[in-house]
DNA sequence: TTGACATGAAACCAAAAGGTTTTATATACT
DNA sequence: AGTATATAAAACCTTTTGGTTTCATGTCAA
């Protein structure tokens, strides 16, 4: 550990933009004007979408001749699913609680 | 659906104080003020996160007496989850790993 | 009915977020 | 060498965020 990182996972994928260039990067490594031709935004936007995104370890871009091009580094996604997988318990739950519910409806309407 | 919801789930969860009260929530339902006690913050901020958590329909408050209990409703983590599940297959699966080594191997080849 | 409690609502504020434009630097091509 | 490309970096702007304080309202309890 090192850096003071000043962004999250969680505050990374909070913006719907950001999501949607972590899907295209899953796709594909890209450079950073064609990740800026898919958004009605600046070039200079988008990269500073990904440096949130670098600094969450989301995505690592690496210079190749005069581009950098980022490609998708999912693994801190973990720390979301570690997150949600606490919850599971609770909405999994219900859901099922809700099957029963539905089903024996049914039932009792045969 | 109804009401143009101003915060959908993942900004709700973006904020550290939230996703705390999420989880003081999913033990027990408890009042506005209780909550407050367990944060360095005014009650006023407090209700204004559980506000941003209600849009993002996580929690549910009821009117009891004078105060006002929440509980969780953890319902639309599942959103979330979906999202999740499709990066999923980038960290987790084994193949994915080997499909990056042999595809990087096959450029390297080109 | 009077006071204490629990919340709601409004006005205000500083800092961060999400953009822009402008200027500079490195690489590639001819 | 000189020009076009790809990015970096900085200054600036507006809106949103996360907090505050103040004042009003509804409910409980004596």
């Amino acid at each position: 550990m090192s850096a003071a990182q000043k962004h999250d996972v969680f505050q990374a994928i909070a913006d719907p933009t950001r999501r949607e260039i972590l899907k295209l990067l899953s796709e594909k490594e890209l450079p950073i004007s064609e990740i800026t031709s898919h958004f009605p935004m600046s070039r200079t936007a988008v990269a500073k979408h990904l440096h949130i995104l670098s600094e969450a370890e989301l995505v690592r871009g690496r210079k190749v001749g005069r581009e950098k091009r980022f490609r998708l580094h999912p693994e801190p996604l973990s720390e979301l699913h570690e997150w949600l997988s606490y919850y599971e318990q609770f909405w999994t739950n219900r859901l099922s609680i809700l099957k029963h519910v539905v089903e024996s409806q049914a039932k009792n309407e045969e």
